[in-house]
DNA sequence: TCTGGGGTCCTAGGACCC
DNA sequence: TCTGGGGTCCTAGGACCC
């Protein structure tokens, strides 16, 4: 099968109804001032030449690039372009495509040149969106979504259990999709430092430190194996939050008690459209300078919008007194239907 | 340097039940 | 004084991804 992963994506796309920032450092996130408290969504490659990466504060971002030009997210404007990209792929001959977010899926085809399959769909992306896409090829998921890395920008590049080892086995753990820097600092701990190393690891020796799921997981990862079935099942939303970094943090219960209103309101607005009841709640509490806690209650029943608000507050009670808040958020667990996806997600293992 | 906002899933420990 | 074994549910927290 192949992933399919647009390049840059949100630089691309404001780039592309602002012609005169091609070539530019432009750095996209929060409201678009870097002065403000917000991280950095997506930068351009001309911006990253100079440490600039996402998820990196913003006025750490225009430090380093002060004449980057800033600007706010826009995410209807991704969603549309999103839209179209998948509409592209969803047109291939043969396509079963599996979202796995704005700017990314898993395409499932039976061709006897997957490498030509590759270069058309980038030629029909690029025809039908002015984006540039890499594709990886692989005979797992795991193995193509870690070939489409290689493949950058705008490149096709192909993970078989033929060549994994040798392109993937020296390389550290943390480039797996699914471990990131606390999983491989506690595989280096345990004398795994390597893929090839995780590779050769007997799976039931990581459930001590991993447990019984993640622990054999891990030592698939390792390996490339796993599933290689791409299944475009309607994905189904377990919940929906909402939370907001506040500029200045908040001191006093009747801020906080504000605060938790305005997001009860936008959750059950999200809720709402989808129609389906709410069994938990959960609030998290990001305290000042920078510690989060998460106060969460199962609601046993069903509830409309006034209890879910009265429940929410209820959870404010367990805010730590005296203690200034930067950041509040509520998400809202629904009820699932009985033909949703189940052991599917588009960010984490599972497969 | 100082850390968004939207998600998902896993694990540990305590309460409770038989 | 010494206190099973198995199961489920809930809470809290952790980790990861885009």
């Amino acid at each position: 099968m192949l992933h399919v992963d647009l390049d840059q994506f949100i630089a691309a796309v404001e780039v592309l109804r602002r012609p005169e920032l091609a070539g530019l450092p432009v750095i996209v996130g929060g409201r678009g001032d870097p002065t403000e408290r917000a991280v950095v969504s997506t930068a351009s490659y001309e911006a990253r030449a100079f440490g600039v990466g996402s998820g990196m504060p913003l006025r750490v971002a225009a430090r380093k690039v002060p004449d980057a030009v800033f600007l706010p997210v826009d995410r209807d404007a991704y969603l549309a372009a999103s839209d179209v990209v998948m509409a592209t792929l969803r047109g291939q001959p043969g396509a079963v495509v599996q979202v796995l977010g704005w700017d990314e899926a898993f395409v499932g085809v039976e061709t006897g040149d997957p490498g030509a399959y590759a270069r058309n769909l980038q030629t029909a992306v690029l025809e039908q969106t002015q984006l540039h896409c890499s594709v990886g090829i692989g005979d797992t998921l795991i193995r193509a979504k870690n070939a489409t890395d290689l493949g950058k920008p705008a490149g096709v590049f192909s993970l078989t259990a033929e060549n994994w080892l040798d392109v993937m086995g020296n390389r550290p753990t943390k480039e797996l999709w699914g471990v990131g820097s606390k999983i491989s600092g506690r595989l280096a701990k345990l004398g795994i430092g390597t893929v090839a190393e995780l590779a050769a690891t007997d799976p039931q020796s990581l459930v001590p430190e991993f447990g019984p799921k993640m622990g054999p997981w891990y030592a698939e990862l390792g390996r490339g194996d796993g599933s290689a079935e791409v299944d475009d099942t309607p994905w189904v939303a377990r919940g929906h939050s909402r939370e907001t970094t506040f500029q200045q943090n908040l001191a006093t219960p009747a801020e906080v008690d504000d605060a938790i209103r305005e997001l009860a309101a936008n959750v059950l607005m999200d809720v709402a459209a989808e129609g389906r009841p709410v069994i938990g709640l959960t609030l998290k509490v990001r305290y000042a300078p920078f510690t989060t806690k998460t106060h969460a209650r199962k609601i046993p029943e069903t509830f409309d919008g006034n209890e879910v608000l009265a429940r929410a507050l209820d959870l404010a009670g367990a805010i730590e007194a005296g203690r200034p808040i930067r950041l509040l958020g509520l998400r809202a667990e629904m009820a699932m239907p009985d033909d949703a996806r189940k052991g599917h997600t588009p960010t984490r293992g599972g497969w």
